[in-house]
DNA sequence: GCCAGGATCGTCT
DNA sequence: GACGATCCTGGCG
């Protein structure tokens, strides 16, 4: 399986971007724009999970939940943590390779307004650095998982900013596989969900 | 500034 | 009946 060329900026992300390893998908997401009807950013923080994760929803099989996960890439796959807050991945990998990438902070640059009337914040920073906030600012919940990242309500482009550097080290939040370096960051950026630990490797 | 604890509910055992 | 790929608040220093 070949990388696709890098796209000029601003260009839709066709679903072949994603139908290769969720490892590749995952850092290739970083800088890259994601917009949700009026409001959007740029991507900084991601997390891959794939099939042979037990940390991966699908680790354990196909179920009515997880469905979307055996589905074809480049859709979008939303469900509930912690009783409260949708989180949302992009589906990765042929179809039938169950694997996703979990998007976990923007940097808010679209309908900011309407993002801190949603969260009831003002900072920038608190609008969008977690994958609970960003799902909240965006407007992004249940009603979605399944539907194509390639269509609206969804606009997601090819990297915006150029020179960009991406960080990676060990995923949050989980207590399988936590040793795996899969979450990776735009590397300073300020937006990210939190500072990242001091062993990160440059990838 | 840091940390502990609570909120809340769909999914799976 | 238990458990989260989280976030926010309040208490303490």
């Amino acid at each position: 399986m070949s990388a696709p060329a890098l796209r000029p900026a601003g260009e839709p992300l066709p679903t072949e971007f994603f139908a290769r390893s969720v490892h590749e998908v995952a850092p290739a997401l970083i800088g890259c724009e994601l917009r949700v009807g009026a409001t959007g950013g740029v991507i900084v923080e991601t997390e891959a999970y794939d099939a042979g994760d037990p940390a991966c929803h699908a680790y354990i099989g196909p179920t009515t939940r997880n469905e979307v996960l055996f589905g074809p890439p480049g859709r979008a796959y939303v469900y509930l943590s912690y009783g409260i807050h949708s989180l949302l991945n992009a589906v990765a990998e042929p179809e039938g390779s169950a694997a996703a990438v979990l998007i976990r902070a923007l940097e808010p640059t679209e309908g900011i307004e309407l993002m801190r009337r949603r969260r009831g914040r003002d900072r920038d920073e608190e609008l969008c650095s977690g994958p609970g906030k960003l799902t909240e600012a965006l407007g992004v919940g249940l009603e979605l998982n399944g539907t194509a990242l390639t269509e609206a309500p969804f606009e997601l482009r090819a990297r915006a900013w150029s020179g960009i550097e991406v960080v990676c080290g060990e995923r949050i939040g989980i207590t399988k596989a936590v040793e795996q370096p899969w979450r990776h960051c735009a590397a300073g950026n300020r937006f990210v969900s939190r500072p990242w630990p001091r062993d990160l490797l440059a990838a």
